[in-house]
DNA sequence: CTAGCCTTGACT
DNA sequence: AGTCAAGGCTAG
């Protein structure tokens, strides 16, 4: 595995054989009316076409046709042009040299397929070797064309928030600490969606929209956790590294046990804290946790702190959301929250004791709870959703947007890859998981209107990094 | 006819 | 100015 790492990392090109023609298996010149195909086949399809030439087969249409053969029966030939996707209209009727044509577009997004999946089987460190030498079916098998409809959430993104012009003390200083610069990274160009392509015929290639170009995966980071398991070859690498930032949650709940009983212990015996204020509370201190988690994080810690600030009031509300959420999976109980504290709520007493909107809210929750256990979505996997909620290339003024996006990226791939080999018999798994993100996005803003509304009305404790969240939002947000 | 190399020109 | 898929040209 190590050899073929190294040997992807010092010979990128080296896959490139990879790339033969699907018609006779010759050296591909690039690409020709709709796929990759040599140049001797290009020409024979343009004369053929130009010259709206008939051939007959002598045998009984089916000739084998490669290299060696390909001369001997133009009409197989031509046959086989056909069934391995040559486009007919890719031919110029009135031959205009030069330019582009309309399945451009439809080159960059094969090419970024490609690459992705290139990436992915460097990154997991093992090769396709189902492919025999002659079939060639590298342009027709697009390995995630069908189960997924896209590689990123879809972005129905409420409107982005910029950093407030002041920065908030507290999670100012949370973050501070200044990382180096990110040592390596790829820079990748974003396609760009929603380009408006004259067809008079439906594109095929178009029905999922515009992903991203891939990035290489290269091991630039530290050697995964050994307490994950034996080395499984199938979960790629960066997963396991992502999994291994999780932090102890015996720890942390240990950590905000403790500072509930000493800030109970401090008021006077008399005044019972209300439950919400005791919510908050504990969502206060969870926030610290979290804040704390990606501090110490793979790609987070080569931020710089603004960076750090503007991804991190972006999704705070979302990270803390999925921690809930993701509680409630492991927990299990339909009729019941589990608090990070430990305790059990019982749901008919949270709609009873809250209002219409936070037991609506709650219900919400679970509904999204509910969906993810039937997935069974695993910690590994979870690890990776709250790397793709942090790393927003969305987020605007960032001044290091390349990396955050490529961070993206990465995840995205080794996810893919993650699912795709530990679930193979579940092919909308990736998808699935991604389209939960927009649920919880939702859903936590409705939690932060919720919240700044109980606040307006001087229900939340005020001196929390809940509310400087909050505001740091609400400040620039129009 | 074949297939390697050349010229074009919209798009980046 | 560079890219790269169209069409063009021409030995073999």
């Amino acid at each position: 595995i190590l050899g073929g790492l190294l040997k992807g990392m010092e010979f990128p090109n080296s896959d490139e054989f990879e790339e033969l023609c699907p018609v006779c298996g010759d050296k591909v010149s690039g690409y020709h009316y709709g796929l990759l195909t040599c140049e001797s086949c290009k020409g024979f399809f343009k004369r053929t076409v130009q010259n709206n030439k008939r051939y007959t087969c002598s045998q009984n249409q089916d000739c084998g046709i490669d290299k060696t053969q390909r001369k001997r029966c133009p009409y197989c030939r031509f046959q086989k042009c056909l069934s391995v996707g040559m486009r007919l209209e890719a031919v110029r009727a009135d031959r205009m040299r030069g330019g582009r044509n309309k399945f451009g577009p439809m080159y960059k997004r094969d090419r970024a397929l490609k690459q992705q999946k290139r990436a992915l089987i460097r990154a997991s460190g093992f090769k396709l070797e189902s492919n025999p030498p002659l079939v060639p079916s590298a342009q027709a098998d697009y390995p995630f064309a069908g189960s997924l409809p896209s590689l990123l959430p879809p972005s129905l993104a409420p409107p982005e928030y910029d950093c407030p012009p002041l920065c908030p003390p507290a999670l100012g200083v949370a973050l501070q600490s200044y990382g180096s610069f990110p040592a390596q990274y790829q820079y990748t160009t974003p396609t760009l969606p929603g380009r408006s392509i004259k067809a008079e015929h439906p594109d095929p290639y178009s029905t999922s929209p515009d992903s991203s170009l891939a990035y290489p995966y290269t091991e630039g980071c530290l050697p995964a956790s050994p307490q994950t398991s034996p080395m499984n070859p199938t979960v790629p690498s960066l997963v396991l590294e992502l999994l291994s930032c999780e932090p102890d949650e015996e720890q942390v709940r240990g950590k905000i046990c403790a500072y509930l009983q000493q800030e109970q212990s401090g008021r006077g015996k008399l005044d019972k804290p209300r439950p919400f204020n005791l919510l908050c509370v504990m969502a206060d201190q969870t926030l610290f946790s979290i804040v704390e988690w990606a501090r110490s994080c793979i790609f987070f810690k080569e931020l710089k702190v603004g960076d750090q600030m503007r991804l991190l009031h972006n999704c705070w509300s979302e990270l803390l959301l999925l921690d809930h959420i993701c509680r409630q999976v492991h927990h299990g109980r339909e009729n019941s929250l589990l608090l990070i504290t430990g305790q059990e709520v019982e749901l008919a007493g949270v709609a009873s004791e809250s209002g219409l909107t936070l037991s609506s809210l709650v219900q919400r929750g679970q509904e999204l709870s509910h969906r993810l256990q039937l997935l069974q979505v695993d910690r590994r996997e979870m690890a990776c959703l709250k790397f793709l909620i942090l790393f927003n290339p969305n987020v605007k003024l960032l001044e290091n947007q390349a990396f955050v996006e490529s961070v993206q990226e990465q995840v995205n791939g080794a996810l893919l890859e993650y699912t795709l080999s530990t679930y193979p018999q579940h092919l909308d798994r990736f998808s699935q998981l991604l389209l939960r993100l927009p649920e919880l996005r939702a859903l936590s803003n409705q939690a932060e209107d919720y919240l700044s509304s109980k606040h307006l009305s001087g229900d939340v404790p005020c001196n929390s990094l809940l509310i400087e969240m909050l505001h740091a939002k609400r400040a620039t947000a129009i």
